[in-house]
DNA sequence: CGGGCTGACATTTTT
DNA sequence: TGTCAGCCCG
């Protein structure tokens, strides 16, 4: 058995599957067989160190890391072992621990969890209750905020004490409110899941204790990727037994900007000075050629700690192609004949061929030159199935079912269908839920009993009371009904499809409602469990490890995918659109030093994922938002040594100079304030003013901006938002945090 | 209350 | 260029 599971390994891999004991750090470069070591490993632990399957547990950034690797595993272990084994994501990891532990917390078992669309409307809820605008207080910004602080295990009475600007301010208020009414809701957004965990084991070491007996065992995949949060998590899982083994590489850490913490990695050996660390630098995946080139690219980085020396017995293969295109629908055209080319010749079928790109919107065109060139293709992303506005409204009614206290789903459908309830009412609805300081479903349970004192007129209270029966039916009929049937009964008691008929045209319609239909399938595969217990593993499974719409590679068709999420797949002939700048690094992350270089990781990616010929293709010129604009190659193409690069351009191309000031300097993003400037001594800072302290023409004086005018002030929430001209720009303040003092007299 | 129109606005994405 | 939110009118 063991000559079977190390056959074919390198010694370095080798060595990674058989350390059974203590701290392993992997780094794993790009086609480094990272997947075929956790997976032999784990094989090896079972069968030749002889470890109880039911004590290891490995946890995968996505969901079809997860499946593919129990699909591997079945295949070394067979099926009886491989199910005792935990192999799964954070999310539904802790997800499984929650529902069975989060009773120490105070919390119900059987919370909702909210997705990023659902968290968009309970904070747009916060955001109209607190008064606030959307426009000037983008929700996605504030969620992110949260969603920051929530990794760092900042909770909102210490995010509300740590608040250094306007907006800290802001997202204080939020969050709070937020957090209450996610409470309220009994929901748990996906920060949540892990947070909770962490809480969990903190507060109450015994059920610490009790994960760490069960999983002595711990392997963790695409360790760069994880946060501040999961890194806590798995420290504390680890403590015991020390039994950790966690691959990554740092050159491919593409997610910061969504809170995945690089330092996680770079400090492993500082967390376990004894750790074993491996480094598995021979490539099996591409030529010499594409490495060379991706080399000479990551090593001109100046952040790098674990430097690898990526090497192949591949050969060295053909010379990685830069294609200079006139413009964007030239590179496109280029892109496609290409593909029709190697098509011809015998070299490549469609499904060997990848597009990629930075931005979805970059599809387009080449979706445009695949249909006239007739090539079969997919596009990977997009909206995903159970992100569908139909999918989610019907969900909205199962959750509600669930669970009536979930108030993102209760907003969501009381109106859908159509039934008279209108902005005005839903919005009194909130309001006077507030003042009672229940749930909307209870607020309804109130409006249904004698009550007198609610503010509804007649129609849209009869409205309200017909809306709260029918959940009441539905919260009934869970427990007694099979899921399919639930599900149908609903469809016909809402009068589903005669509502999308009625607000589609025929053809969008159908579409909507095969969408439906196909939710309803879904259910058929929970038809043998008990029924009581149905509807919360589907809603479990939808809300966790919903992938109906994955990659499909046994399509034999181009695949169009942006970068991010090509990360850990692989094809004989990749093609790279637009490294130009502004798209690859994009504009957004030309100001910041790290984004920079996130950016490269994410070329490096790319180039990468390329088995036999890579194709780097930039344009002179491109349509940004219907607007015909010049691009200049990007500044990493430099990094390449010119003479990897086999040149093709087209006749009439002329090369589009770098700006004249880089977008990037480290001055940039450094400035200091303006220094305050004061003409007289100044008072001793006002305490938090009373209602309307401030109007429009009054000069007032501000710590750090120095002087201004106000333009106009508002009263929020029992405090005043004050927007002040100060010498660079506008400013929005809270009076009761800025500290604003008064210059005017009287 | 609901349907249709106009104007601001633009990464990357998993769970 | 395309989407979404807010506004106006029936």
């Amino acid at each position: 058995m063991a000559t079977d599971l190390l056959a074919n390994l390198n010694p370095q891999q080798q060595r990674a599957v058989t350390t059974v004991m203590g701290p392993v750090l992997v780094l794993a470069g790009p086609g480094s067989g990272k997947t075929r070591v956790l997976t032999h490993r784990i094989a090896y632990l079972i069968s030749e160190a002889g470890i109880d399957p039911l004590q290891i547990l490995a946890v995968t950034f996505t969901n079809k890391a997860a499946r593919e690797m129990r699909e591997r595993l079945v295949l070394l272990l067979g099926e009886t072992i491989a199910t005792d084994l935990t192999v799964g994501t954070f999310h539904a990891i802790c997800a499984r621990w929650l529902r069975r532990d989060i009773i120490h917390l105070g919390r119900e078992r059987d919370f909702v969890i909210y997705d990023s669309d659902d968290q968009e409307r309970l904070l747009k809820r916060v955001l109209r209750e607190l008064n606030l605008n959307e426009k000037q207080h983008p929700p996605r910004a504030i969620l992110g905020a949260i969603s920051q602080a929530k990794n760092e295990l900042v909770g909102p009475e210490e995010f509300a004490r740590q608040t250094r600007s306007y907006f800290d301010e802001i997202v204080a208020r939020c969050y709070a409110r937020y957090q209450s009414l996610l409470r309220e809701s009994n929901a748990l957004d996906f920060d949540d899941l892990l947070g909770e965990t962490v809480r969990l084991f903190r507060e109450h070491p015994a059920v610490l204790a009790h994960y760490q007996q069960r999983y002595r065992f711990l392997l963790v995949d695409e360790y760069q990727d994880t946060n501040h949060v999961q890194y806590l998590l798995v420290r504390a899982l680890a403590e015991r037994d020390r039994n950790l083994f966690v691959v990554g590489d740092e050159a491919q850490s593409i997610y910061a900007w969504r809170g995945a913490d690089i330092r996680n990695i770079l400090q492993f050996e500082r967390d376990y000075p004894d750790a074993t660390v491996i480094m598995l630098e021979q490539n099996y995946r591409s030529t010499q050629a594409i490495l060379d080139a991706a080399q000479a690219l990551i090593n001109a980085s100046p952040q790098r700690k674990y430097a690898k020396r990526l090497w192949t017995t591949n050969g060295k293969g053909d010379q990685v192609v830069l294609y200079e295109a006139l413009n964007d629908e030239d590179e496109a055209q280029f892109v496609v004949g290409e593909i029709l080319r190697l098509i011809a010749e015998g070299a490549a079928r469609p499904g060997d061929c990848a597009i990629m790109y930075r931005t979805n919107a970059q599809s387009r065109l080449v979706e445009e030159a695949l249909v006239q060139a007739h090539l079969p293709y997919q596009v990977v992303g997009g909206v995903r199935f159970y992100e569908r506005k139909e999918v989610k409204d019907v969900l909205a009614y199962l959750r509600l079912a669930a669970n009536p206290y979930d108030s993102v789903s209760l907003q969501r459908v009381i109106n859908w269908p159509g039934r008279g309830i209108g902005d005005r009412t839903v919005n009194e609805l909130i309001v006077w839920a507030r003042q009672l300081g229940v749930p909307l479903y209870q607020a309804l349970s109130e409006l249904a009993g004698e009550t007198a004192d609610h503010p509804f007129a007649a129609r849209p209270r009869s409205a309200l009371l017909e809306f709260y029966a029918l959940i009441a039916e539905f919260n009934r009929l869970r427990a007694v009904m099979a899921l399919g049937d639930l599900i149908d009964y609903i469809l016909a008691r809402v009068e589903a499809h005669a509502a999308l008929k009625r607000e589609y045209d025929a053809e969008e319609a159908d579409d909507r409602w095969r969408n439906v239909q196909e939710l309803r399938n879904a259910a058929l595969s929970y038809a043998n469990l008990p029924v009581e217990h149905q509807l919360a593993a589907f809603l479990e499974d939808v809300a966790l490890v919903a992938d109906v719409d994955s990659l499909d590679r046994n399509n034999d068709v181009v695949t169009c995918i942006t970068l991010h999420q090509a990360k850990g797949l692989e094809f004989p002939y990749v093609f790279l659109l637009g490294i130009e700048e502004g798209l690859l690094p994009h504009s957004r992350s030309q100001t910041d030093r790290d984004a920079l270089e996130e950016e490269r990781r994410l070329l490096y990616v790319g180039m990468t994922r390329a088995q036999r010929r890579l194709y780097l293709c930039h344009a002179a010129q491109r349509a940004l938002f219907g607007r015909v604009t010049s691009s200049a190659r990007s500044r990493f193409l430099a990094d390449i040594p010119p003479t990897l690069f086999k040149l093709v351009r087209r006749r009439g191309y002329r090369a589009v100079p770098a700006p004249q000031t880089p977008m990037f300097s480290n001055r940039a993003f450094n400035q200091t304030p303006p220094a305050p400037r004061r003409d007289s001594g100044r008072s001793a800072p006002l305490p938090a003013p009373p209602k309307a302290a401030f109007f429009p023409g009054q000069r007032v004086y501000h710590a750090t901006f120095g002087e201004g005018i106000v333009v106009s002030s508002r009263l929020i929430e029992g405090d005043e938002e004050v927007t002040v001209r100060f010498s660079d720009r506008e400013r929005r303040l809270l009076a009761s945090f800025a500290r604003l003092e008064s210059l005017t007299d009287g």
